[in-house]
DNA sequence: AACATTACCAAGCAAGCGCTTGGTTTGTAA
DNA sequence: TTACAAACCAAGCGCTTGCTTGGTAATGTT
């Protein structure tokens, strides 16, 4: 009875078990202190057991990082296959990935977003070979829908300068934003749709 | 005669100095390996001396981040205010600031700027306020010539959101651009200038 | 009840780390 | 020539690191 058949979100694996919880804490340390200052101690003494306990879960602890990144990335790849598709035209479809974007950035899979952003050098050769696969697939939803929006003739830039661009400025919030009164993740979304798209009403 | 009169860059530590030397090399190590996995013996080869020689024109290896950064940062508000206030219009006071950023980011001053933006959480506390500091004039720059920006019409969107999806989006160029044939740093900050101003020609 | 598997603990090893120390060489100037 | 500081070396100390080991408790499964 390890996957429930109403399982909500594939590809993560439960919060509750205890691999689960590693995950969530691991995430957490790395963002928070990198995955370097990040000693298996520390992660050992945050979950509550000894530090050898992990290596029966992992092998490494470069495979915690790995599984992080791998774990978001996949979760995050399905949901924005899902919304992409449920959009009715070029101009929401894009605006559905910029909220995509900004809720694996800024929400429940935020810290391992930002992980997989910054402590990409603290992978193996390997393992970056194998994440940078999964990013291939993902990158390649968001050209498909950049490239009809400027078929639409809503986007006058190259898209993948602009997809670039879009991936900075959105990666970026994790520095700042937080989720208050003053801005919601929608709003934000639009203003980013701005920096993508010329006339909001053509 | 440290100092030659006619010393083109201020702030930066000439690179024929054994401080300079170190400077570089520490800041192309910390930007291929991190911080934290770059070893004071790493850098000791890189250079040719001891490890321990190190320690004679830094007290810490954190100290010598502190000192890439501070560098890089001095060196490039300073660049700024110069291109800013020789721009003849609001338009142009953007652009330049475009333009000066990517070439921090994209040129000499390169690698230190990475490491300035990655490497931030291996810094002290004090350090870190110190460096924040630094930051807060710089950001001042940006964000006055945005706002004018806005008087004159050119800016739809909230400067201060605008400058956070600029600052993402300009320095994750790092991570991609190579300087060839197809497109100049002058191209990619006119494409970027298209993300903040609606009209190109009003 | 018997077994098998999973999850964990307690202890510690080998290696690598930042940094220190005491002494030697090199450069500059009186 | 002498004087002195800056630059560097050779050696290694004390500590932390990722990870291993041999064993024990908990959790199913038959």
């Amino acid at each position: 009875m390890t996957s429930p058949a109403n399982a909500k979100v594939s590809y993560l694996t439960d919060p509750d078990s205890a691999r689960g919880r590693l995950l969530s804490k691991a995430a957490h340390l790395f963002r928070v202190k990198g995955f370097e200052r990040t000693t298996v101690r520390d992660l050992a003494r945050e979950i509550g057991i000894q530090s050898g306990s992990i290596f029966h879960h992992f092998r490494t602890k470069e495979e915690i990082l790995r599984a992080v990144m791998e774990e978001a990335i996949l979760y995050n790849t399905e949901r924005m296959e899902q919304q992409v598709n449920a959009a009715p035209n070029a101009r929401e479809k894009v605006l559905a990935l910029i909220r995509c974007e900004l809720e694996s950035v800024l929400g429940l899979t935020g810290e391992a977003m930002s992980v997989l952003v910054y402590e990409w050098r603290s992978l193996s050769d390997e393992s970056q070979a194998y994440i940078l696969n999964l990013r291939d697939k993902y990158e390649a939803i968001w050209l498909t829908a950049l490239e009809s929006a400027k078929a639409d003739g809503l986007i006058d830039a190259d898209t993948f300068v602009l997809r670039r661009f879009l991936t900075g400025a959105l990666s970026w919030t994790t520095t700042w934003y937080k989720p208050g009164r003053e801005l919601s993740i929608q709003a934000l979304a639009e203003q980013a749709l701005l920096l993508a798209i010329k006339n909001q009403h053509p």
